[in-house]
DNA sequence: CTATATTTGTGCGTATGTATG
DNA sequence: ACATACATACGCACAAATATA
């Protein structure tokens, strides 16, 4: 079981920790993060939770899904 | 057409005619099971759902599931 | 040896229904 | 009324391993 706090959505929480790793380099660029349903396995939510999480990453412009493919980390400006 | 139970998942009592079909030896151990595609088309449900099924009926312990091959009968214990 | 078909695995996309706060 | 969360169910495409023609 995993602790959320019950303040802030569960899918925030979710995609800071996957933040966190890509800025740590846990996901370097160009690697894909981990799939919608390793997320659901890793932090025991639901597929829709784990779709937004990429979502919002994705609309913040940290990865980019790629049908098929899977989501991959975008490099930073200064990477590129 | 297939009349299925409004009450309960379409998974589920696919995943309960296979099982069925196991325990009377309609499919022996050691053999496979109708693939995925074959399930959809039976039982004209979506890959998703036939999926689904395959997924159930692995984690109870009746199917393994061998990629590029098939889904095979688990020999029960006293038959191992 | 090559080409095709089969089968499971892995991805994403979409929609609906239900429940909760 | 709305956002969050989960379950169900449909769809598509490609990858990899295997079997077969």
């Amino acid at each position: 079981m995993i602790n959320w706090e019950p303040e802030r959505p569960i899918w925030e929480q979710v995609a800071e920790i996957i933040q966190r790793r890509i800025e740590d380099g846990t996901y370097p660029p160009r690697t894909p993060i981990p799939s919608v349903e390793r997320l659901q396995q890793e932090f025991e939510v639901g597929r829709n939770t784990a779709r937004h999480v990429v979502k919002h990453l994705a609309d913040e412009g940290f990865v980019r899904p790629v049908p098929s493919l899977g989501t991959f980390v975008l490099p930073r400006a200064d990477e590129e």
